[in-house]
DNA sequence: TGTCTCGTTGAGACCAAGTATCATGTCTGA
DNA sequence: TCAGACATGATACTTGGTCTCAACGAGACA
């Protein structure tokens, strides 16, 4: 599900039409590296209208081709996602960021859920914290 | 520290003048029965400007006395808070929010350190649910 | 072939949230 | 009492995103 040719076919299965100035937004998504704010995409992408880009970030959203991240700043960025539901851990020093493997909140949403009677429809969670690489690199400068 | 006079005197001992300005801004804010938005608190507060009301609440939150609270539509609120750091769960129907005792991801936290050599700096956790008065509410409607 | 329709586009207006600027006012301590 | 630091607020600006709307273009259909 990572390729252009793989989310053209799925856009085309969903009834969006791959239209060019859509196929030069998801090339430009798919070509990037790790997270992307959608002006990079933008900056990327002369011919897709500033609308457009949002649009079309947006269907990619909803398709899970890509998911949000919020940046410990406050900033809103994507990343293209190859599983389903699942969280971050975001290096603030070199911004890399690695999946963590499945909602490791479940357990606590059932006990609340039992303990408050709530019934818990969605949540966002972010971790920030310096990778192993930036700790070391640290390190080895203090020296 | 949550009335008007406690927060004063919290200012002054850290150097900050209490101003009629900032007066305004606390007891608007504190006489918020949930949480409100910056704009909120810009409606019940002529004579202080936007700049210091932004400025203000910025203010507050540093000294811990009140909490931010991003909502399920991105949206960001603010909320007056005793204890130091907690998680919201937010009801999607009434809004009401209910304060989690204390931060339920520090095992999480110290895990997914062991794992990867990051040192967590930091996270975001916002709970989205119904409360049980709302579910109760639908479930009579739909009767 | 022409023509209808409907999804799509993009320029630009608009909007919301928040910050920067800066002239002016107010404390406060020497 | 004076200098300098702190604080204010009108207003301009920025950022991130949505809305509007005329125009386009790819089928579907006759
Ligand atoms: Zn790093
Ligand atoms: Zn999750
Ligand atoms: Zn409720
Ligand atoms: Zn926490």
């Amino acid at each position: 599900m990572s390729d252009l040719e793989n989310v053209s076919l799925k856009l085309e299965a969903l009834g969006y039409r791959v239209t060019p100035s859509r196929r030069a937004v998801i090339a430009a998504v798919l070509q990037q590296s790790d997270h992307f704010s959608v002006d990079d995409v933008l900056h990327r992408c002369r011919g897709a209208g500033r609308a457009t880009v949002f649009r079309t970030i947006r269907l990619l959203t909803d398709l899970g081709v890509v998911c949000r991240l919020l940046l410990a700043d406050g900033s809103l960025h994507y990343r293209v996602s190859q599983r389903g539901h699942h969280h971050h851990l975001v290096c603030t020093a070199c911004g890399t960021v690695r999946d963590l493997d499945q909602c490791a909140i479940s357990d606590l949403m059932r006990e609340l859920s039992d303990a408050y009677g709530y019934e818990i429809e969605g949540h966002w969670l972010e971790l920030y914290g310096r990778c192993s690489a930036c700790r070391s690199a640290v390190a080895a400068e203090a020296r």
